[in-house]
DNA sequence: CGGTAGCAAGCTACCTTGCTACCGGTGCTGTAGT
């Protein structure tokens, strides 16, 4: 009772949504709690509202700057003035009077760099953190082993600040990557609350495409036919941004294109735009998504197959958070799946690279009690990009140890990337498998997660097609790519039908 | 793997064809003074 009652004094909530009591209360009880809950159902105010009754700061980890400035803002909105986000958009003058005052917040938002960074250790030790939160931890299994290797050292750092409770926050994760949100950050007794992955409200669609130019236009005939907004994902950029001006050309809607190579504020820009109805699609990258708040999202379109199956959820989940039917559409060509497959051997750095680089620390450096020290000039020589770098400089700092040859190390290494490459492959190949399978499309997204599928949905998928087959057999319309027509009539019926069965 | 940019050869006087090399996604970040 006493919970519903801060709700409403600091929230102005009456009552809580599904599963945030029950994360709250077990995090009251003292409990590491991982809580797996989707996507729109408040998962802020499960650290939140215990920052009411906790004594000390709450700490909370966060992925990308611009969901921390959100948070901020949206808890300032609420009248908590005790927040600050921690990064680099701080002014160095500012961030030094925040470090040197860091009593007077209760809740820090910061990332897991700057976490990493002894000096601002320093500092957080000298807090009470009572509660050590993860927000967006599946970040620690995507990213942590290599694209963002910070992500992997949240245990050490929990450790440093005396291992206070602790709250992972995701809406999905596989059972594997909620063994490795619990490994890496070094808990051992967790009470996990998970609620379903399942979007009933989202159908899925795979098409077959022969090649470039036929997703082209079928891009341009779905989005000039499918109710808006939407999202369509691509894996590359110049791609995206071509097919944005080709829509905007061509006068079907109002698109831009939204990706990682754009600046900072035409990114946050454009993302407003879209959530404020200025613009009807988004041509984007993977990018783009994480803290988009927006409710009315029709469909979801894959130009490109995204790397993984959990990838692929967390996408087509934007779509429909109103509760109204949406459409998951992926494009398929054959020899799709090379794409991803290069993305994913190029960004470790290749065994010809890890040999050539221990056969330069053989010939030129000492080792001492201090370990390797690498030379940046052989980063250029090697021809590693920058994340190949730092995967090189983490592994071979982290894996280090006197009394281990430089041999041994460089095979340790070398295993360890090809151990990595082959999980995204296999990961990829899991996503093929999916999309060429001739069962249930629902059931088997919910296999991967280790769910099943409790009650079927009117409108489920296209191996499903109870609608499609209804719809054939009236004799008119198929859902073939070559009748025009027919695919508007087609959706007009599915959203019909939906609304009939609420 | 598949698309494309850049260049050269081939064929005929400006355009086509063919070869090769290359690219493809996600984000964070301490500083100054001794």
């Amino acid at each position: 009772m006493e919970l519903e009652i801060l709700l409403e004094k600091y929230f102005g909530y009456h009552s809580f949504k599904t599963g945030q009591k029950e994360v709250i209360t077990s995090l009251l009880e003292g409990k590491h709690t991982l809580a797996m809950l989707p996507t729109g159902t408040g998962k802020s105010l499960c650290y939140q509202l215990p920052g009411y009754i906790l004594k000390g700061q709450i700490l909370i980890v966060s992925p990308l700057l611009s969901l921390m400035q959100d948070q901020v803002e949206q808890m300032n909105r609420f009248g908590e003035k005790r927040v600050v986000a921690l990064n680099s958009f701080l002014p160095v003058e500012e961030r030094n009077k925040v470090l040197n005052r860091l009593n007077n917040y209760k809740y820090i938002f910061i990332s897991p760099e700057m976490l990493a960074i002894p000096f601002i250790i320093r500092r957080l030790q000298k807090l009470t953190v009572s509660l050590f939160v993860v927000d967006e931890a599946h970040c620690i299994s995507q990213w942590g082993f290599d694209f963002r290797p910070d992500y992997s050292k949240l245990g050490d750092i929990r450790q440093k600040l005396g291992n206070p409770l602790t709250l992972a926050l995701t809406a999905t994760a596989t059972m594997k990557v909620r063994e490795d949100i619990i490994a890496s950050l070094g808990l051992e007794v967790v009470n996990k609350i998970e609620s379903t992955i399942d979007r009933p409200n989202i159908s899925f669609y795979v098409e077959e495409l022969a090649n470039f130019d036929e997703k082209q236009n079928r891009i341009v005939e779905l989005v000039s036919k499918l109710q808006k907004p939407g999202i369509i994902y691509f894996s590359s950029k110049k791609i995206a941004e071509q097919v944005a001006s080709l829509l905007v050309e061509k006068g079907i809607c109002q698109a831009m294109a939204y990706h990682g190579g754009l600046e900072q504020n035409t990114r946050i820009l454009i993302q407003q735009q879209f959530i404020n109805d200025q613009l009807d699609v988004i041509c984007a990258t993977s990018a783009f998504g994480m803290g988009v708040n927006k409710e009315n999202i029709r469909f979801i379109i894959h130009y490109h197959m995204p790397m993984q199956m959990e990838s692929y959820l967390q996408e087509i989940g934007r779509a429909g958070r109103d509760g109204s039917p949406s459409i998951a559409i992926l494009l398929y060509s054959p020899g799709d799946e090379q794409l991803p497959i290069q993305l994913a051997e190029g960004e470790l750095p290749s065994v010809q690279q890890i040999d050539w680089l221990f056969q330069q620390i053989m010939q030129t450096q000492q080792l001492d009690n201090g370990g390797i020290n690498l030379h940046s000039d052989l980063r250029d020589y090697g021809g590693f990009t920058e994340i190949q770098w730092r995967i090189m400089e983490e592994l071979i700092h982290h894996r280090y140890k006197p009394d281990i040859s430089i041999n041994t190390l460089r095979d340790t290494i070398s295993e360890f990337v090809k151990e990595r490459i082959r999980i995204k492959k296999s990961n990829i190949f899991q996503m093929r498998k999916w999309i060429e399978s001739t069962t249930c499309r629902r059931e088997l997204i919910l296999k991967y997660f280790e769910e099943t599928l409790t009650s079927k949905v009117s409108l489920c998928c296209d191996r499903c097609g109870i609608h499609l087959e209804s719809y054939e057999s009236n004799g008119k319309l198929s859902l073939g790519r070559h009748s025009d027509g027919d695919w508007k009539d087609y959706l007009a019926k599915i959203l019909l039908n939906s609304e009939m069965s609420e």
